[in-house]
DNA sequence: GATGAAACTGGTACTAG
DNA sequence: CTAGTACCAGTTTCATC
């Protein structure tokens, strides 16, 4: 008895698996309804995609496993835990210091502030996304973190009006 | 019995709210393990923060009631998914169009491909980040949706190599 | 692999402090 | 508002197809 799914490649199965290791339609419909609420019980879940409770546990936990499921996460209103102001930074680095954009990137990741770390092929390097306090704490930031930092070559700052996030990938 | 979270200002309390609507170290504690597992169990949840279940379960209904908790959502591995390749696409649009870009956003906040839209203030107006098959979904994308637009003055393009997102901001 | 029943565990509502 | 209790619903396992 494997804990990972098996690629079960030559098995008789009523679902549409059609590479190695890649989904069938049941498992994409499992995530799709995971993305959309992500605390919806294993019952529900299992009405809404037409299975038994036992099966649609089975599968969830199997996609759990396996890395596609990676994690579920509650949505909170930033505005409510002091943190109203949201901006993206735009950073070039210094052409020597882009051996170090990983750590760089990941030194970014672990500050509270900072809420998304791209990183990016072209004119910038990196893409950060902070919500903070007020422009204060965003200055602050980016003084601290960003412009002051010997790898940094340039920073340019746009304020976030407004932030649509989508949680739904497997459409 | 008020349905709403009603703003107990003068009741004795032994936590610390702070301001009207505000909260208090309990719920800033709560949200941020829920922010790290979005499916921990109320007990488990209430055993972390040293609350009894009942008491935690009231607390997180009026969190979810006054709209601080926003909604739960599963991660999925993009790749898992047909959606490996992800890119940045800053846009700037015409300056009379600008009137219409809480509409234009949504649009494409509608789109599958499309993960996060940034309204910006400064040199560029929105940020468009997406998640597609290969190069080719790309560029459709952004011939359809964004260069060949009338809204749209102008539209670059940076590929994503890493995508760092942080859940937690409750710090 | 999917299913249905059976044991188990956790969620929800009520009551008291 | 917090905590304890009792009831009920959902989860998880297992034998079966």
């Amino acid at each position: 008895m494997s804990v990972d799914r098996s690629p079960d490649t030559g098995s008789s199965r009523s679902g549409s698996r059609t590479a190695f290791g890649a989904l069938d339609d049941l498992d994409r419909r499992l995530l799709r309804e995971l993305e959309r609420d992500g605390r919806i019980s294993n019952k529900d879940l299992a009405a809404r995609v037409g299975v038994a409770p036992s099966t649609c546990h089975t599968r969830v936990a199997a996609l759990r496993a396996s890395g596609v499921l990676r994690g579920f996460h509650a949505v909170v209103d930033p505005e409510a835990v002091g943190r109203g102001l949201q901006a993206i930074i735009a950073v070039r680095l210094q052409a020597g210091a882009r051996r170090q954009l990983g750590a760089f990137a990941r030194a970014l990741a672990a500050r509270p502030e900072v809420r998304d770390v791209y990183l990016l092929g072209g004119s910038d390097d990196v893409l950060v996304h902070v919500a903070v306090h007020d422009s204060r704490a965003l200055r602050a930031f980016v003084v601290e973190h960003l412009s002051t930092r010997h790898e940094v070559a340039h920073t340019q700052t746009s304020l976030v009006f407004e932030h649509l996030h989508v949680p739904t990938t497997a459409g």
